[in-house]
DNA sequence: GTCTATAGGCCGATAGAC
DNA sequence: GTCTATCGGCCTATAGAC
C-alpha cells in the first residue's frame, strides 16, 4: 500500500457518475435511463462509468440503496414540552412536509416500481423509511403513554395509525402527479384533523 | 356499411393483445415490457400489433387506462344493518383485502411509477380508485351521520382517514414486496383496530 | 388484416491506446 | 483510470406479399 494513493471511492470522477445517476435515475426511474444519459451528465465517458460499476443494475442497485440509506426519515423526536397535543402537531406538520417532498415521492415511485425486479431495494426503504420513523414514533408514543399523558396499549400501531391518517388523500394526490400539488393550508388541516382523531382515541 | 362486418374493436386478435398486453404491462411495467414479448404471448405478428395500435406508448395507455376504469373500487356499500360497527368492519375487511389483491397492488406499482410520462394515467387511476371509493363511502358516512349513528362533520375527510388507518404497515409491506406477506389475521387486527379509533373519534 | 422479413437506431458493454 | 471507437444485439416501427 503505498498510503497516500486516493481510493476509488472518493475519486471525482465516481462522485461525478453517483451524482447524476442519482438525479437522473431518482427522477425518471430505471428503464427510461440510459447508461449514455449518465455518461453524459456525469461529464465521462461510458467506459469509466463502466470501470466504477460492474453493470446498470450494479449502479442502479447502489444509487437507490445509498438512497434508502439517507434522507428518509424526518428528523428528530425530542423536546416537544409537555403539551401532547402541540407536540403531535408539530411532528405530524414535519412528518407530512417530508413526505410531500419531491425527493421523497420520486424515491417512493422508483423504488415501488422496481422492488419486483429489485426486492433488496423495497426491503431497504422499508426498513430505512417508514418502519425506521414509524419505530421511531412509536417509542415517543409509549413514553407519553409511560408519562400517563396517552393511553394506549400498541404504540407501534398507534403509529402506523397516525401516519396512514396523516398522508390522507394529499400525498395520495401527490404520489400520482394528481393536481392540484397539496398547499399549506390543506396540509395544516389534514395534521389538525388527524391530531383530533387520534387524541380522542388515544388521548386521556 | 355493410351492417356484418365485425368493428375493429371486437377483432379476436385485438383481444389477444390486450389480454396479453395487460398481464404485462401490469405485472412488469412500462420499460421492462418489449412489443416483441407482447406480440408473443399474444400469438399475434408485431405488423398486427402496430395494425391495432400506433406505438406502445399508445398501447400502454389505452392498456393501463382500460384497467383504470374498472374493478379499482372494491364492491358496493349497500345493506350493512343497523350495527355500524359491524358494517365498518365487513367494509373495512373487503376494502383493505382488495387492496392487497396482486392486480391492485400491481398496477398501483405501474400508475404510481409511469404517472411523470403519463400524467393522464395518474389521473385516471386516483379518479376512478381512491376518489370514487373514498367518495363512496364518505356519503355512506354521512348517511350514517344524518341517522344519527355518527358524529361528524366532514365525511370525506373522516373516509380518508379510515381508509389510512386501513392501509398501515400491511399495505406498505405489501406494495413493497418486503415479506411477510399480511396473513388473514393480521388483516383482521388491523380492521379491527381503526374501526376501534374510528368509532371512538366519531361515534356517538 | 395478417404475415415474414428487415430497416434503422439506440442500448449495454468492451477493446485497445495512452 | 480514462479516453475514443466500436461491437453485437435488441428495440420500435415499417415495407411488401397475400
Amino acid at each position: 500500500m503505498s498510503g497516500t494513493a486516493p481510493r476509488l471511492e472518493d475519486s471525482p470522477k465516481r462522485t461525478q457518475i453517483m451524482d447524476a445517476a442519482a438525479a437522473l435515475f431518482i427522477a425518471q426511474g430505471y428503464g427510461a435511463v440510459s447508461m449514455d444519459a449518465i455518461a453524459k451528465a456525469a461529464a465521462v465517458s461510458k467506459a469509466t462509468l463502466y470501470a466504477h460499476f460492474r453493470s446498470k443494475d450494479a449502479l442502479f442497485a447502489t444509487i437507490i440503496r445509498e438512497a434508502c440509506q439517507s434522507n428518509l426519515t424526518f428528523g428528530a423526536f425530542e423536546t416537544h414540552g409537555a403539551d401532547t397535543r402541540a407536540a403531535l402537531l408539530e411532528l405530524g406538520g414535519r412528518m407530512l412536509r417530508f413526505l410531500l417532498e419531491d425527493r421523497a415521492l420520486a424515491i417512493h415511485r422508483v423504488v415501488m416500481a422496481e422492488s419486483v425486479r429489485f426486492p433488496e431495494l423495497g426491503r431497504a426503504f422499508y426498513e430505512n423509511g417508514p418502519r425506521t420513523s414509524c419505530g421511531l414514533f412509536a417509542g415517543w408514543l409509549k413514553a407519553q403513554a409511560d408519562a400517563g399523558r396517552l393511553r394506549l396499549s400498541d404504540p407501534l400501531r398507534a403509529a402506523e395509525q397516525f401516519f396512514g391518517m396523516l398522508k390522507g388523500s394529499a400525498w395520495g394526490r401527490a404520489a400520482l402527479g394528481v393536481p392540484p400539488a397539496p398547499n399549506e393550508a390543506e396540509i395544516d388541516a389534514t395534521v389538525a384533523s388527524a391530531v383530533e382523531v387520534f387524541l380522542r382515541a388515544y388521548g386521556t
